[in-house]
DNA sequence: GTGCGACGATTTTAG
DNA sequence: ATCGTCGCAC
C-alpha cells in the first residue's frame, strides 16, 4: 500500500515519531511544532502500516475540542469514519468504562456527574450539616482539598491528621460529601478518574482486558496530567503496551490544578522512551521565537529545548510603556485599528492579558471604536443557571432520588418551601438514610410537615410525577420542552429579573429544546446501554460547550492567557506586563510558582506569528485602588537588540487627551526608582507604590535591610537627592 | 418565606 | 469597583 501521503509533509523529526518502531516514545513538541499533526499521522501509520485494528488504539487528550479535532483529522487521513476508535478526554474516556462497569465500582447505572458547581453546593451543604464555621471551612477550599486528594488518589481514610484537628475536620467533610455522592447516586470529575484507577487498579480480569486491548496509547499534552491519570496510563500500559507520549514542559500552566509537570520525567524514567524533540517552529518570526527561548531560559529543570523556524526575522517586539491602564488600551485599540485599516481581520488580532478583570478597558476601548471583539471565559451553555435549573428537573425525571438536583428545584420556582421545610426533609433523609425525594413522600404522609409547607412539597412532587408519566414515551426533545414549559421558568425569571435578562433566558431555553432536539447519541454510550437522556445529562456536564456560540464572526480576540494556549494569531498584544499582575503578586510570594508564570509568558509570546506587543503601564486602577508597578521581569529577560520602544506621545494617544490628567507614578513626591533613606532601614530604592491616600504603601528595596513594604504616612522616608 | 443593604474577597480553569 | 453571600427586616 502507498503509504507516503502519511509521511511526505512531515519534517526528519515529525517522520521520526510517527514511524517509531518497538518501545515507548516521548515526543517533547515545542510551540507550534506541528503536534497534532505528529498524533494524527501517528493514529494513521499504526492502523495503515502496522494494521493496527483501531479497536486497539486509545488515544486520550484533556480538552474535546482536542479530541474532536483528532477525530476528525484522523477520519479524514484515513478517509474512514473513526467510530471504533477510542479517542477522548481522561474523563470521558474514565466515564465510558464506568458505565460499562458501573455494578462493579459500586456505581448505579443512572449515576449522574457533578460539574463543579454541583460539587461546590454540596460541599457547602455538608458543611453546614454538620454545623462547621464557614468561615474557618470555606466551601471553596474545602472543594479544593477534596479534589486535590482525590487527584492524588487519596480516598478520605489514606489521608493523615491527629484526632479533633482542624485537618481531621477537613476529612471529615470529605467522607460525608462522599457518603452524599454514593447516596445519591453522584460522581464528581475527580472521582470518574479514581474510580475508573480503583477499578483496574483491583479487578485482574479487567485490567488484563483492557491491557490487552489497547496495544497503543497516545497521550497528548502530557504535562498536564496529574499523579491519577499518570496512574491510569499506567495502569493501561501494563508491560507490554506502548506509549506515545506528546507533551511540552515549558508550557504547563496548571500545575495550580493539580498537573504535574514531574510527569514528562518520571515518564522518562519508568518507561525509557526514545525522546524525540520536535523544535521546528512553523507559526512565529524567527524574532519572537528567540524572544522566547531567551526568556523560558530563564527557567531550571528544563527538559531543553530550543524553538527554531526557515521563516523570516520578521519585525522586532513592540513595547509600549503606558502612564495607566486606560492609555494601554487606547494604544492597543490603535494598533488594531491600523492593521484593520491596513486590510487585516480583527479575528487575527489577540489581546492577552493574565487575569480576567482587565478585559473591561479593552472591551470600553473596542466598544467605542465600533471594532467587533468577542471575550473568552465566563459562563458555557450548561453552566447557565436556567439551563442548570431545567436539567436539574431533567435529573429528577431520570432518576428521583438524585439529591444535588433535588435540592436546587425545591424551590426553583418560588413555590412556598423554604429553607426550614428543606431542612427538616433533610434531616428525616438523613435519619432515615434515604433520598430527600423519599424523605418528603414519607413527611407528608406521615404528617411531619406543617400543612402549608406540605401542600407546596406535594405539589412539587406531583409535578416531577407528571412529568415522568407524561414523557414517559416521548423524545427527549419533547420531554425538554414539556419541563420547560410546565415548570413556568420562564415566568419565573420574568417575575424576579430585568426584562433583557430573563428574555436571555427564556432564549437559552428554547436553545436547550433545540439541543436535546438534535442530540446524536454516542454510538459507545448506546452500545454500554445508555438511554439517550442519561446520554444527555452526562454529555452535559463533561462537555459545557463552546464559550460562546458567535465563532463564525469577524472579532478581535480578548482571552487570558491560559486559554490562549493552542491558539495563534498574526498580531498578539501581551497586555498588562507589570510586576504584580504578570507575574501575579501571588505567584511572586509563593516559592517555587515562579516559572510556571514563566512559562506562561513562553506561552503568550509563542501565539503570535508576526507581529507581537508588550505593553505595560506605570498605574492602573485593581480592586478600586490605584497601583503602581514596574514593568514585568521577563521583559527585561528579552534581548534588548529584539525590542523596539514606543515611547508615549500625541501619536499614539486620541488627539485632546492629555497625559497631565492621568495619574503620574509618584506618591509624596516619591517616584518609582528614587533613593531614599529610612531612619532605621538606611537607603534603598524605591520598587512599588500602591494604593492612594492614607492607604498608600510603598516597597523599598533597602540596600542592608532588603525589601520591604511601608504604609507612606508612617515611613518618613527622606528623599536623597 | 422573601427581599434589600452590609460585608468581604478578588489569578489562572477543562472536564 | 464589583460580585456573591449573609443577616435582618417585612
Amino acid at each position: 500500500m502507498d503509504v507516503s501521503h502519511l509521511l511526505d509533509e512531515l519534517n526528519d523529526a515529525q517522520r521520526q515519531a510517527v514511524t517509531a518502531e518497538d518501545g515507548h516514545v516521548l515526543v517533547l513538541a515545542g510551540a507550534g511544532s506541528g503536534k497534532t499533526r505528529v498524533l494524527v499521522h501517528r493514529i494513521a501509520w499504526l492502523i495503515q502500516v502496522h494494521h493496527v485494528s483501531p479497536m486497539g488504539l486509545l488515544a486520550v487528550t484533556f480538552t474535546n475540542k482536542a479530541a474532536g479535532e483528532m477525530r476528525g483529522r484522523v477520519g479524514r487521513l484515513l478517509n474512514l469514519r473513526p467510530d471504533g476508535l477510542w479517542i477522548g478526554t481522561f474523563h470521558g474516556i474514565c466515564h465510558r468504562l464506568l458505565r460499562m462497569h458501573a455494578a462493579e465500582v459500586g456505581l448505579p447505572d443512572t449515576f449522574q456527574i457533578l460539574d463543579s458547581e454541583d460539587q461546590y453546593r454540596l460541599v457547602r451543604r455538608v458543611i453546614r450539616d454538620m454545623e462547621l464555621d464557614e468561615g474557618e471551612h470555606p466551601p471553596r477550599q474545602v472543594q479544593g482539598f477534596i479534589n486535590h486528594h482525590k487527584d492524588d488518589g487519596r480516598r478520605p481514610h489514606q489521608i493523615e491528621h491527629f484526632d479533633r484537628s482542624f485537618q481531621a475536620r477537613q476529612v471529615e467533610i470529605y467522607q460525608r460529601y462522599q457518603d452524599y455522592c454514593e447516596r445519591s447516586g453522584l460522581v464528581d470529575f475527580a472521582e470518574l478518574m479514581l474510580r475508573t484507577v480503583e477499578l483496574l487498579r483491583d479487578r485482574p480480569e479487567r485490567r488484563a482486558h483492557y491491557q490487552s486491548r489497547f496495544g497503543h496509547i497516545l497521550i497528548d499534552e502530557f504535562q498536564d496530567t496529574n499523579t491519577l491519570q499518570y496512574a491510569l496510563v499506567r495502569l493501561l500500559a501494563g508491560d507490554n503496551n506502548r506509549l506515545f507520549v506528546v507533551g511540552d514542559d515549558d508550557q504547563s500552566i496548571y500545575g495550580w490544578r493539580g498537573a504535574r509537570v514531574e510527569n514528562v520525567a518520571h515518564f522518562n524514567r519508568d518507561f525509557q522512551p526514545d525522546v524525540i524533540r520536535l523544535e521546528q517552529n512553523y507559526r512565529s518570526t524567527r524574532t519572537i521565537l528567540e524572544a522566547a527561548n531567551r526568556v523560558i531560559d530563564h527557567n531550571d529543570d528544563r527538559m531543553g529545548k530550543n524553538l527554531w523556524t526557515e521563516g523570516e526575522q520578521g519585525e522586532p517586539i513592540h513595547l509600549f510603556a503606558a502612564f495607566n491602564a486606560e492609555e494601554e488600551s487606547e494604544f492597543v485599540i490603535a494598533r488594531i485599528h491600523d492593521w484593520i485599516n491596513q486590510g487585516g481581520k480583527p479575528s487575527d488580532c489577540a489581546v492577552l492579558y493574565r487575569s480576567n478583570a482587565q478585559s473591561r478597558l479593552f472591551e470600553q476601548a473596542l466598544l467605542r471604536e465600533d471594532i467587533p471583539y468577542r471575550v473568552y471565559g465566563g459562563l458555557r451553555f450548561f453552566e447557565r443557571a436556567e439551563i442548570k435549573d431545567a436539567m436539574a428537573y431533567l435529573r429528577l425525571i431520570h432518576n428521583p432520588h438524585d439529591d444535588a438536583a433535588f435540592e436546587r428545584v425545591i424551590n426553583v420556582p418560588a413555590r412556598g418551601i423554604g429553607e426550614q421545610t428543606v431542612a427538616r426533609i433533610r434531616e428525616h433523609a438523613r435519619a432515615q438514610g434515604q433520598s430527600l425525594g423519599q424523605a418528603v413522600t414519607e413527611l407528608i404522609a406521615q404528617g411531619g410537615l406543617s400543612p402549608r409547607a406540605a401542600r407546596s412539597a406535594s405539589a412539587f412532587l406531583q409535578l416531577i410525577d407528571n412529568l415522568v408519566k407524561a414523557t414517559e414515551s416521548a423524545s427527549l426533545a419533547e420531554t425538554v420542552s414539556a419541563l420547560v414549559r410546565q415548570v413556568e421558568l420562564v415566568a419565573w425569571y420574568q417575575s424576579r429579573e430585568p426584562a433583557d435578562r430573563a428574555e436571555a433566558r427564556e432564549e437559552n431555553l428554547a436553545e436547550l429544546v433545540r439541543a436535546a432536539d438534535s442530540f446524536d447519541q454516542p454510538f459507545e454510550d448506546e452500545q454500554a446501554g445508555l438511554s439517550v437522556m442519561a446520554s444527555f445529562l452526562s454529555q452535559a456536564a463533561l462537555e459545557a460547550g463552546e464559550h460562546q456560540a458567535e465563532r463564525w464572526e469577524d472579532c478581535v480576540q480578548l482571552m487570558t492567557l491560559h486559554s490562549a494556549k493552542g491558539l495563534e494569531f498574526p498580531l498578539v498584544f501581551l497586555a498588562g506586563m507589570e510586576e504584580g499582575l504578570f507575574p501575579h503578586q501571588k505567584s511572586i510570594e509563593e516559592p517555587g510558582r515562579l516559572a510556571e508564570e514563566r512559562r506562561l509568558c513562553y506561552v503568550g509570546m509563542t501565539r503570535a506569528m508576526q507581529r507581537l506587543y508588550i505593553t505595560h503601564a506605570e498605574s492602573r486602577q485593581t480592586y478600586g485602588q490605584t497601583n503602581f508597578s514596574r514593568p514585568s521581569r521577563f521583559v527585561a529577560e528579552i534581548p534588548d537588540e529584539l525590542i523596539e520602544s514606543i515611547r508615549s506621545g500625541p501619536h499614539v494617544t486620541p488627539a485632546g487627551r492629555s497625559f497631565h490628567s492621568a495619574p503620574r507614578a509618584e506618591a509624596g513626591g516619591l517616584r518609582l526608582g528614587a533613593s531614599v533613606r529610612h531612619a532605621k532601614f538606611g537607603p534603598g530604592t524605591v520598587v512599588s507604590l500602591e494604593g492612594q491616600g492614607p492607604n498608600a504603601r510603598i516597597q523599598v528595596n533597602f540596600e542592608s535591610a532588603g525589601a520591604k513594604w511601608l504604609v507612606l504616612a508612617y515611613a518618613n522616608l527622606e528623599l536623597v537627592a
